[in-house]
DNA sequence: GGATCGATCGGCT
DNA sequence: GCCGATCGATCCG
């Protein structure tokens, strides 16, 4: 399977988290692959997006959503789950898709192990679920996903009819303004 | 320098 | 359904 470019991230944040739905996120482990399919995601659009965490500007935590499109923008979050985001549009605008579950596809062994005996529906149904089934940590931050020896990337699998395709607002995100109930999550029905 | 709290998860009632 | 875990970036004084 093709390995989707840094112009499929350089675009639209809305777009593209509604595209990544489908695409197969990849960790390579060891020489193993772990990779589960994109089922749900969130977008995060710039410093005038109350819920991004841009709003307040650029910060040593959120410098990777400044950077470069197809990297990785990797967060500690109630001091104990990391969520893994996919920084998207052109360097200096902050925006990134955060990955909020994947259906398990390659290396369920290994996800099984990190995710220690629970069920497969919840090894990867949430945000600092999939990133512990993947073996994602804070290492990932500013990671390149479209670098040759890329250990985390995405590659072009099954592309989602619009029918398939549910929105809503984001998940944890408080605040009555439009802008921040937005309907900028993306679910596979 | 210190208090606050978050794009969550899992265990317990 | 509710609540505690656990920590570091951010913000205020």
């Amino acid at each position: 399977m093709e390995r989707l470019p840094r112009a499929f991230f350089a675009r639209p944040t809305l777009a593209v988290a509604r595209d990544l739905l489908g695409q197969r996120l990849v960790r390579v482990l060891d020489g193993a692959r772990i990779s589960g399919r994109i089922v749900e995601a969130e977008a995060y659009v710039g410093e005038g997006d109350r819920a991004c965490h841009a709003r307040s500007g650029r910060t040593v935590r959120n410098a990777a959503m400044y950077g470069p499109p197809g990297h990785a923008y990797v967060y500690l979050i109630y001091g104990m789950h990391y969520c893994l985001n996919l920084v998207t549009e052109e360097e200096g605008f902050p925006a990134a898709v955060l990955i909020r579950a994947l259906q398990p596809l390659e290396g369920r062994a290994l996800m099984q192990a990190h995710r220690a005996g629970r069920p497969e529906r919840e090894w990867a149904n949430g945000p600092g679920k999939l990133c512990r089934a993947l073996a994602i940590d804070r290492t990932f931050d500013k990671a390149d996903l479209c670098a040759p020896d890329a250990r985390l990337f995405v590659e072009a699998d099954a592309a989602i009819p619009d029918g398939a395709v549910a929105t809503g607002p984001r998940v944890g995100v408080t605040g009555d303004d439009a802008a921040v109930s937005a309907p900028w999550r993306f679910t596979v029905r």
